[in-house]
DNA sequence: TTTTGTGTTATAGTTAATTAGTACACTAAT
DNA sequence: ATTAGTGTACTAATTAACTATAACACAAAA
């Protein structure tokens, strides 16, 4: 479910840990109310320190997503899974987009061109 | 054409330097042989510093992309233009996704997703 | 040969991201 | 009251990214 973070791809470790969990949210794994693992597993799941760890829910708090109960734990406050639609759009597309023997980069670079021409 | 960068996504500015350029040459705006604008004109259209452009066309070539001629210019060494089909295949996903009031960093995520878990 | 336009290199300083290590603070169960 | 499990805070040090500034090096045209 939670993975460690990419230390080569040059995007910092915190961003990539807030990436990582609103992905999960957006596709259900988490739910409001639900619990986050204690600070010192997610250290371990994404392998790095905790104050790293630190920063990513913090700001996750100051985006309203996450909620902190001191000596408790981590907790989902705001949560908006997407639509199945949505997925099966996208994953109709990667399909193709596969086929054509296109990779993952390539696609979100042309990803974000079409999106700025797309009315 | 050719944009500043986003000195606040967190995003290193020589990173997001390589792949407008990337982008360019996927999209056909920039061809084989094509010379690159001088770097200190690059400098003021990306808002950086000439070493920071530079770290990003050094990378480039590395990578293959870019071949440097000094005191001539930099040039397109091997540009792979993307086929319009799929640039089509993603046009249509965004209108709908759009439509569907999904924001680009949103796409982003979930399609990371999709493509791991899409045969 | 000089000038102009280009790429290249180097130094010094700043800031952001990350780490390690330690200690503290709150909560809930025993 | 103690303990175990949790979040929080702080200091010090390192590294990567970036900036400003200046100088140097090569190529082509005047």
């Amino acid at each position: 479910m939670l993975r460690a973070v990419d230390k080569h791809s040059g995007i910092p470790a915190y961003l990539q840990i807030m990436n990582i969990i609103k992905k999960e949210i957006m596709i259900g794994n988490l739910k409001e109310q639900d619990q986050l693992p204690p600070v010192r597993e997610l250290q371990k799941t994404f392998n790095v320190n905790v104050n790293t760890v630190m920063r990513a829910l913090e700001r996750l708090q100051m985006e309203g997503i996450l909620e902190a109960q001191h000596g408790v734990g981590y907790f989902i406050k705001e949560s908006k899974m997407i639509k199945p639609e949505v997925i099966e759009i996208l994953e109709k597309s990667v399909k193709e987009l596969k086929e054509a023997g296109i990779d993952l980069n390539t696609t979100i670079l042309i990803l974000e061109e079409v999106w700025r021409n797309v009315k």
